[in-house]
DNA sequence: GCATTAATTCTGT
DNA sequence: ACAGAATTAATGC
């Protein structure tokens, strides 16, 4: 089966975006934890908060942000459905130190670290795959996040993002705001303005207000390569 | 349930 | 930083 060039980004595109399509490993574990229920833009975890284990995400988006003293926040990544906060922090027995806010309403379920060490890790080792992919996820990203913002442009890092969010959510339109975005890749938010309207001017992105919605997702996977992403003259 | 208005958020310059 | 557009929440009918 010949394989384009495009498919080839699929694989090594790391976008920080977290989710899991097959959230089968948790089936029979569901029951030792707790349903929570969350209403959109809710601050779910304050870093003056206690651990108390890990929290596995059901349905819906969860913003995760470090926070300095005086408010300013920093996205790290956004989590959906099959992803799991918490466990970096239980493991490594340290105080988990973001904002976990939702983006949507969310349903998730609660595992105390106990119930995790004596009852699901040593019976369901497709938790443990699943805790592990999780975490390196995390890990891919933050190193991605690094080089992309130390080696290439702010179109580039945008275009790289909106390309990658698209394969991995299967779909083209995109329920991000600008200043999402921004917070997210550690750009100012008129910078990805000016970037999203320069595209929308190329035509790779439609016009729809609120949201991003891709118009021609082969051009912009060739724009990914090019030179244009590169030198970018508003 | 529907229409208006007030508040908040988003976007472009 | 600001203004206009666009959503969303709140209110009254």
């Amino acid at each position: 089966m010949p394989v384009s060039s495009e498919e080839e980004f699929e694989h090594t595109l790391i976008v920080p975006w977290i989710e899991f399509k097959d959230q089968s490993a948790w089936d029979d574990v569901l029951q030792f934890g707790h349903r929570i229920e969350w209403r959109q833009k809710t601050v779910v975890h304050r870093p003056e908060d206690d651990v108390t284990g890990i929290i596995f995400i059901l349905s819906g988006m969860v913003k995760v942000a470090a926070a300095s003293r005086d408010g300013l926040q920093r996205t790290l990544w956004l989590m959906g459905p099959g992803s799991v906060i918490g466990e970096a922090a239980m493991f490594a027995h340290r105080p988990y130190m973001h904002f976990f806010t939702t983006m949507e309403p969310t349903v998730a379920y609660t595992f105390s670290r106990q119930i995790l060490s004596q009852n699901i890790l040593p019976h369901f080792p497709k938790v443990g795959e699943a805790l592990l992919s999780n975490l390196a996820a995390k890990c891919y990203i933050m190193s991605t996040q690094v080089e992309e913002s130390v080696f290439l442009t702010v179109p580039q890092r945008v275009a790289r993002f909106l390309y990658g969010l698209c394969l991995a959510r299967n779909s083209l339109h995109l329920p991000l705001s600008h200043g999402t975005i921004a917070d997210l890749l550690g750009i100012h938010r008129v910078s990805v303005s000016n970037t999203i309207s320069l595209m929308k001017r190329i035509g790779l992105l439609d016009d729809t207000s609120h949201g991003v919605t891709v118009n021609d997702i082969n051009a912009l996977a060739a724009f990914l390569s090019k030179s244009d992403a590169a030198s970018f003259h508003p």
